[in-house]
DNA sequence: TCTGGGGTCCTAGGACCC
DNA sequence: TCTGGGGTCCTAGGACCC
C-alpha cells in the first residue's frame, strides 16, 4: 500500500473566524494584528491584493489601511483556537488518522482509501467544514507531504482547482512543481531561497532534479529528505500523537519598556506562572529554568541576557520554580535599560512520573503537587489568575500585558460574550 | 513613536576521556 | 619544526515551520 497524504489548510484562518461571527467583513479587506497590535499575522484576499504582506509591522502599512479603509483585528486567541478545534474534529469525522501540524492546518492519512475517488471525498470533506464550522478549507493531496503541502498551494491558488487538487498522479507532477517556486516550498526559508537561487535553482521542479551532494552540503539532511520527499518518496510519517514537548517558553514584548528589577520580576513570575499550568497539562516537570531579558533589538544599543538554573529535582510548582527564575534574573539584570521584552524557558523536561528523587531533597513533593492540583481546579473552574501567588502583582493593567486594542468577542467560549441573533 | 510568539531539528565545535 | 587519535557528550547558534 502506497501512502497518500493530504493537507488541509484553512483559507486565512484568524481573518475567516472573524467573518464567520461578523459577515459584514465579507468582501472587505481584513488583517488580524499579531500580540500588542504589532505586525500583520493574517490577511484577506482584498487584504493581499492592496500589497499588504505577511508579517509587516503595521506602521508601515498605515497609509494602505487609512486609504482603503482596511479593517484590523487584534488576535484573538480564545476564538481561534476554539474554531480550529471544531474544523479539526469535523475532519476526524471523515479521516481517522490526521496530524494537527497547527492551528490552522492538518496532514491527512489517506493510504487506506485506496478504492476512493479522493477528489470526490475531499471536496465532501471540504463542503462539510465550511457547512459546520463557516471555516473555507483548502486540500491538496499528493504521495508525500511536501508534494501535499505544494498540492495545497495549488488548489488554493488555481480557479480551476476550486479549493481540492490531487497531485497523486506522478503525469501532473512535472508542471506543478515548475508553476512553484523555490521559495515557496516547504523547508526552504530565506537563507536557503537566497543559497539555490544563486545555484540556477528557481521552482520546485528544479530543486527536485538538483545535485543532491550541492543540496546536502548547504541544507545538510534534511535537505535530502526534501529532495526525495519532492520525487515522491515519503520521509516524514504522518505523526498522529505528538510526542511530549522537549521545552516549554513565555515570551512576551512590552508596549511600554519597563525599567526596574520590580516590574521585570512581575512579569517573569506572570510568565512561569502561565507556563508551569502548561507544564502541569502535560504532565511534566521541568528540569532547567531559565529567564531572557532584552532591550529593543532594532537598536544599535541592543542588550539581551539569558541565565538558566538547574533544579536538584525536576518540578512544576509555580512557586518553587518563580524563586529560582527571579534568582537568576537578579543576576542578570542591568540598571538604566528599557526592557522591551522577557520571557523564561522551561528545560529538560521529563514525565512527572519518572521523577528523579534526590536524598537531600527538604521539600514536600506530596504536599506541593495537592497544591497546584487545587490551584489549577480553582482557575479553570473560576477563571484564569482567580489564585495567584502575589509575586505576580496585583495591578491592573500591568506594563507586561499585551495590548489587544481592536479585540473581537471571545464568541464560543465565554458566557458573557455569545453573539445575539436578532429575528 | 510604533517591529509577535512558540516551537523543532541539525550541525559545528569545545570539553573531556582514555 | 615538532605537537596521537578517536570517541562521546553537551551547548550555542542557525535554519526552518506556523
Amino acid at each position: 500500500m502506497l501512502p497518500v497524504f493530504a493537507l488541509a489548510d484553512c483559507n486565512n484562518f484568524y481573518v475567516s473566524c472573524e467573518r464567520v461571527f461578523n459577515p459584514k467583513l465579507e468582501g472587505k479587506p481584513v488583517i488580524v494584528l499579531s500580540n500588542n497590535d504589532g505586525c500583520v499575522v493574517a490577511r484577506s484576499e482584498e487584504a493581499k491584493a492592496l500589497g499588504i504582506k505577511m508579517a509587516v509591522p503595521v506602521f508601515e502599512v498605515d497609509s494602505i489601511i487609512k486609504k482603503n479603509k482596511v479593517l484590523v483585528y487584534s488576535s484573538n486567541y480564545a476564538l481561534y483556537a476554539d474554531m480550529s478545534k471544531r474544523v479539526m474534529n469535523t475532519i476526524k469525522e471523515f479521516v481517522p488518522k490526521i496530524e494537527i501540524y497547527s492551528i490552522d492546518e492538518a496532514f491527512l492519512d489517506l493510504s487506506d482509501f485506496e478504492n476512493y475517488n479522493l477528489d470526490k471525498y475531499c471536496r465532501e470533506i471540504k463542503k462539510t467544514v465550511e457547512k459546520w464550522t463557516g471555516i473555507p478549507v483548502s486540500i491538496g493531496i499528493s504521495s508525500t507531504k511536501a508534494l501535499a503541502k505544494i498540492a495545497n498551494r495549488l488548489a488554493k491558488k488555481s480557479k480551476k482547482a476550486k479549493g481540492v487538487l490531487d497531485l497523486t498522479a506522478k503525469t501532473y507532477q512535472n508542471r506543478a512543481l515548475e508553476a512553484v517556486e523555490v521559495s515557496d516550498v516547504w523547508g526552504v526559508g530565506r537563507s536557503y531561497s537566497e543559497f539555490l537561487t544563486k545555484k540556477g535553482i528557481l521552482t520546485a521542479r528544479e530543486l527536485r532534479d538538483a545535485d543532491t551532494n550541492v543540496i546536502r552540503r548547504k541544507m545538510g539532511v534534511e535537505g535530502v529528505r526534501l529532495i526525495n520527499e519532492l520525487k515522491g518518496v515519503s520521509c516524514y510519517p504522518l505523526e498522529a500523537n505528538p510526542p511530549p514537548k522537549t521545552g516549554i517558553t513565555v515570551s512576551r514584548s512590552f508596549k511600554t519598556p519597563i525599567k526596574t528589577l520590580k516590574g521585570l520580576s512581575e512579569a517573569v513570575s506572570n510568565f512561569i506562572s502561565i507556563g508551569a499550568e502548561k507544564l502541569r497539562k502535560e504532565k511534566g516537570a521541568a528540569g532547567e529554568v531559565s529567564v531572557f531579558i532584552m532591550t529593543n533589538r532594532f537598536r544599535d544599543d541592543y542588550y539581551s541576557k539569558s541565565k538558566s538554573c538547574l533544579l536538584t529535582v525536576p518540578s512544576s510548582d509555580t512557586s518553587e520554580l518563580i524563586s529560582c527564575a527571579l534568582k537568576s534574573l537578579r543576576a542578570i539584570f542591568k540598571k538604566n535599560q528599557l526592557y522591551k521584552r522577557a520571557g523564561i524557558m522551561f528545560g529538560k523536561i521529563v514525565s512527572e512520573k519518572n521523577i528523579q528523587q534526590d536524598f537531600f531533597d527538604k521539600k514536600d513533593r506530596d504536599l506541593s503537587k495537592k497544591l497546584m492540583k487545587t490551584l489549577d481546579k480553582i482557575n479553570i473552574k473560576v477563571g484564569t489568575s482567580s489564585v495567584k501567588y502575589a509575586a505576580l502583582g496585583v495591578t491592573k493593567k500591568p506594563g507586561w500585558k499585551a495590548a489587544r486594542e481592536r479585540l473581537s468577542k471571545k464568541y464560543t467560549t465565554d458566557w458573557g460574550e455569545l453573539p445575539e441573533v436578532k429575528m
